[in-house]
DNA sequence: CCGAATGAAAC
DNA sequence: GTTTCATTCGG
């Protein structure tokens, strides 16, 4: 699963995201630098390569807490049962925790030695690293220290509730990291050190440089594919660093399985060598480390090294699925779980090729003899033997990036092949095989290929290492056979199923099918293939498919109950089946329309009719439902969309993001909505269990990721946190001009307070003229009513906090530094909250100015409206703003009638800077007035 | 490599 | 209380 949906996810935010990212980072989280170190790192070199790197530090690698991580993973997939409530899982404890830990930790420690790991990122980085993009939209000319500034002001501005989200998942990395290391020190007793970097180095970057060039140069290619069809290339190998939570515990897992299976693994040895090999193999190792951990009940299973990770993976949970499944009932690979392992497999496939295991079924003797380029097509070759028909196509590629595809793809259809012979040597072998192939795994493949494609080198001779290593160890392929037939033809339909989803028109191709279906054997594959046009492959692979998986399917569709619920989401589903569609269909980049749900949601429904209309319409629909199901289930989808809505807002910035596109507050509460519905719905059997522990665990990496919100800046410039960014969603591109706020959020506001709105706009004038004369006075007792009422009002409890919320160490380091503090809070001091949430820092910036401005304003908003925006967001309501701005409105009134008398009172607004620019509140009585 | 920010841990 | 270091990436 956990393949499967990084690659899924990686697709995603390839096709979409990654064109456009290219200048910025794009929103999406990298791995925690931790995580990334595994690889080693000494990113100082690389840097260059990479945007992102970050390039800073030299220091030393670590390594340590990912393998403990994966084994807390498997632990608490085991463990697991807290799954029940969304929001407890949420907060549960990554990781288990437990003895096993501090085992891998010794290990790892000593290794650690060499590098140290990286600190997790505590919740303003988290916060940076996901607005940075943002702010350097806004404001192109900034440097990253001025960006940092803004970040500052904005976390400084953030609605505690919305900041508390970030310090938790800070602590949650925290913590995990902390289990996965225990004894690591903040600071490094200056012993450490030292390290010759040299010897290890791969930097950092260089290992995620591999991928994220690939990611970086997707796009283009990506592009290309379009216009020329390429094979969706867009997949490029998932970029652990943006994988997120994925690739750390994909990493974990490929820590621990190097450590384990691979005794001798290089990946340490060699700096940039093993890395690679390292990446690639990761995710098998990860399957293959979940599959021996997660199995207790099944001896035997424990130890495939042999096999490749993914298939035993899959096995392993068919096993697993049909131990703790008595009933028969539906295939036992029916389940999502099974399934999900099948697509594992399937995806494993490609994996495998990926990081050289390709290779390890070759000979070793020819990879390594061979310069990579002959290393390659042998072992194409020897796949063909394998797998000869497909062989033989693969052999005529010429394209670089096809060949990949393909090899990967016979790779795959090698494992397969030899499951089957296991298992059925039937016709399915055949199809089962081309299924295997043709379908996501291309994408997969691709994706990995175009990851590989410039690591290759370095992966080949890495691949050397792993290939004798994994020749030794896998010279045993087979395993049950039974489980296979089952998991075939449950992969084989969800494959299926995917990639129909992602065509969207299944009745056209099924009718080719059944005459493909005879030729795929041979012509299919390879001269489609070598056409490498993406949509070919994907129609083959459909076609084959399709005559076995509908059955399968429409068993599955009985299945779940849940899944219904889960379309209820329709945005879920439609965007997951968006979101593949598109990566391999589109490869124009039509690309969904990326914020609008309603789009999304009449895209589904022509997918569907599509699907009506071609014919077969249960097989169709069954097996989109399975495939939602699948996907839900796992929490893919919720990763899936979080990873779409981002690279539409990356794409869109950079593209033509539809208005709103970046900032949809919707789609950031749809992941949440639909992560929680797909906690709910996975309530895993025990058995099962240890799968979606896996899936669990990547889930919440995930969800955490996508989860924390990014504002617009146009929220905290405005600072009126009271309109709600994330309910307006206003369209308001998230381009906007920062200071032109004005104008995107006064839009917003009327749609919902047109009083307010005009409010609003007196402050800015207000605002632009006299800037600081401001009555800054008024504001503050005016403000802290605000608050008062609002909380009262409004409920919300955070507020106080906010309120209360004292300098933090860091803060008062600012504060020291501009002095302010004291001002701050004497001025301020009597009204405590005020102080402290506005935090006047004084910033010299002339944006600052305005921002501040703004921000203090919006600050006594915010709260106000924050709060009740906050729980609407959780309540998923997002159609409902009207309640919170009617508190909002109602607490604004008063606080006008307040205001009015203060002022009468003062009559001349003190002169303070920035902060008071309250002016605006008097418009506000007036709005409030009226109301 | 610095830096600009915040925060957590260590000293 | 002060240092260190986590991220980012232009300078």
């Amino acid at each position: 699963m956990v393949c499967l949906y990084l690659i899924l996810y990686r697709s995603l935010s390839h096709d979409k995201g990654f064109e456009t990212a290219s200048s910025s980072s794009v929103c999406s989280f990298h791995l925690p630098s931790w995580v990334t170190v595994m690889k080693g790192s000494s990113r100082n070199k690389d840097h260059s390569t990479e945007g992102e790197g970050t390039g800073k530090r030299p220091k030393r690698k670590c390594l340590q807490w990912h393998p403990l991580l994966a084994k807390k993973l498997l632990d608490f997939s085991e463990e697991e049962e807290e799954e029940e409530e969304e929001e407890d899982i949420d907060k549960v404890p990554l990781l288990g925790a437990d003895g096993l830990e501090q085992d891998a930790d010794e290990t790892e420690d000593d290794e650690s030695s060499e590098q140290r790991a990286r600190r997790p990122m505590n919740a303003f980085l988290l916060f940076c690293k996901r607005h940075r993009s943002l702010v350097r939209k806004e404001h192109p000319r900034l440097d990253n220290r001025g960006a940092t500034k803004i970040l500052a002001d904005w976390w400084a501005v953030l609605d505690p509730k919305e900041k508390q989200k970030y310090t938790d998942m800070a602590k949650e990395y925290k913590d995990a990291f902390m289990k996965a290391n225990p004894g690591y020190k903040w600071c490094p007793t200056t012993n450490k050190p030292v390290k010759t970097q040299t010897s290890t180095v791969t930097s950092r970057k260089k290992l995620w440089a591999f991928p994220s060039d690939s990611a970086k140069d997707i796009p283009s290619p990506r592009k290309v594919t379009k216009s020329e069809e390429m094979p969706q290339l867009n997949f490029g190998m998932a970029d652990p660093t943006q994988m997120g939570g994925l690739s750390m515990l994909l990493l974990a897992g490929e820590h621990a399985l190097t450590a384990q299976e691979v005794s001798s693994n290089t990946c340490q040895s060699d700096a940039t060598d093993s890395t690679e090999v390292c990446q690639k193999s990761s995710l098998f190792q990860f399957a293959e480390i979940s599959s021996s951990t997660s199995q207790p009940g099944v001896p035997g299973a424990v130890k495939q090294t042999e096999e490749s990770a993914l298939f035993q993976f899959a096995e392993i949970s068919s096993n697993t699925s049909q131990l703790s499944s008595p009933e028969p009932v539906k295939h036992c690979g029916k389940s999502a779980l099974f399934q999900l392992a099948e697509m594992c497999l399937a995806s494993e496939g490609v994996k495998v090729k990926e990081p050289g295991k390709i290779k390890v079924e070759v000979s070793e003797d020819v990879t390594r003899e061979v310069p990579e380029m002959e290393v390659e097509e042998l072992e194409k070759t020897t796949i063909k033997d394998s797998c000869t028909r497909k062989m033989e196509q693969s052999e005529t590629l010429q394209n670089w990036d096809e060949t990949k595809a393909e090899e990967l793809e016979t790779v795959k259809c090698s494992d397969f092949t030899s499951l089957l012979k296991d298992s059925n040597p039937f016709e399915r072998n055949d199809n089962t095989k081309d299924y295997m192939c043709r379908s996501p795994e291309l994408s997969l493949a691709e994706m990995s290929i175009l990851g590989l494609g410039k690591p290759e080198k370095l992966k080949k001779k890495k691949k050397k290492n792993k290939l004798d290593r994994h020749t030794n160890e896998k010279s045993t392929p087979k395993k049950p056979c039974k489980k296979r037939q089952s998991s075939e033809s449950d992969i084989e339909s969800v494959m299926y199923t995917i990639e129909a989803v992602a065509k969207g028109d299944w009745g056209a191709e099924r009718l080719e099918e059944t005459p493909r279906k005879k030729a795929r054997p041979s012509s299919n594959v390879k001269g489609s293939m070598l056409d490498t046009k993406s949509p070919k492959k994907k129609v083959k692979s459909k076609e084959k498919k399709t005559s076995k998986e509908k059955p399968m399917e429409t068993t599955k569709e009985s299945k779940p109950p849940d899944f219904l619920s889960i379309t209820a989401n329709k945005e879920v589903p439609c965007e997951a089946s968006d979101s593949i569609k598109v990566e391999p269909l589109t490869p124009t980049e039509e690309v969904v329309p990326q914020s609008l749900p309603e789009q999304v949601k009449t895209e589904d429904s022509d997918c569907v009719k599509k699907i009506e209309t071609c014919g077969s319409r249960k097989s169709e629909r069954s097996c989109k439902g399975a495939l939602y199901k699948t996907l839900v289930s796992e929490g893919m989808l919720t990763s899936l969309r979080a990873n779409v809505d981002r690279g539409k807002r990356s794409s869109g910035k950079g593209n033509s993001s539809d208005h709103e596109g970046c900032w949809n507050e919707e789609n950031w509460a749809f992941s949440q909505s639909g992560t929680s519905g797909n906690k709910k719905l996975k309530r895993p059997k025990p058995k099962e269990e240890f799968v979606f522990g896996l899936a669990k665990l990547e889930e919440e990496f995930e969800k955490k990721f996508n989860s924390l919100p990014q504002y617009s800046p146009i929220t905290f410039d405005r600072k009126n946190s009271s309109v709600p960014r994330k309910k307006r969603k206003v369209g308001s591109s998230s381009s906007e001009q920062p200071k032109s706020n004005k104008g995107s959020v006064q839009s917003k506001r009327k749609n919902f307070f047109p009083k307010i709105v005009s409010k609003y706009k007196h402050k800015k004038k207000k605002l632009n003229v006299p800037d600081k004369a401001i009555l800054s006075e008024d504001r503050n007792p005016i403000e802290l009513a605000w608050r008062n009422k609002i909380c009262i009002s409004a409920l919300n409890t955070p507020e106080p906090a906010m309120m209360h919320e004292p300098l933090v160490g860091s803060q008062k380091r600012k504060a020291r530094k501009t002095k302010i503090t004291h001002l701050v809070r004497t001025a301020d001091g009597r009204v405590s909250p005020a102080g402290g949430t506005l935090e006047e820092k004084p910033k010299d910036l002339p944006q600052s100015s305005l921002q501040k401005a703004s921000s203090a304003e919006t600050d006594c908003n915010s709260e106000c409206s924050g709060n009740a925006e906050t729980q609407e967001n959780h309540s998923i309501t997002s159609d409902m703003p009207a309640v919170s701005a009617f508190f909002s409105l109602a607490a604004l009134a008063e606080v006008a009638a307040m205001e009015n008398v203060h002022r009468n009172q003062r009559a001349t607004p003190l002169p303070h800077d920035g902060q008071p620019n309250e002016m605006s509140q008097a418009p506000v009585l007036i709005s409030c007035a009226d109301q």
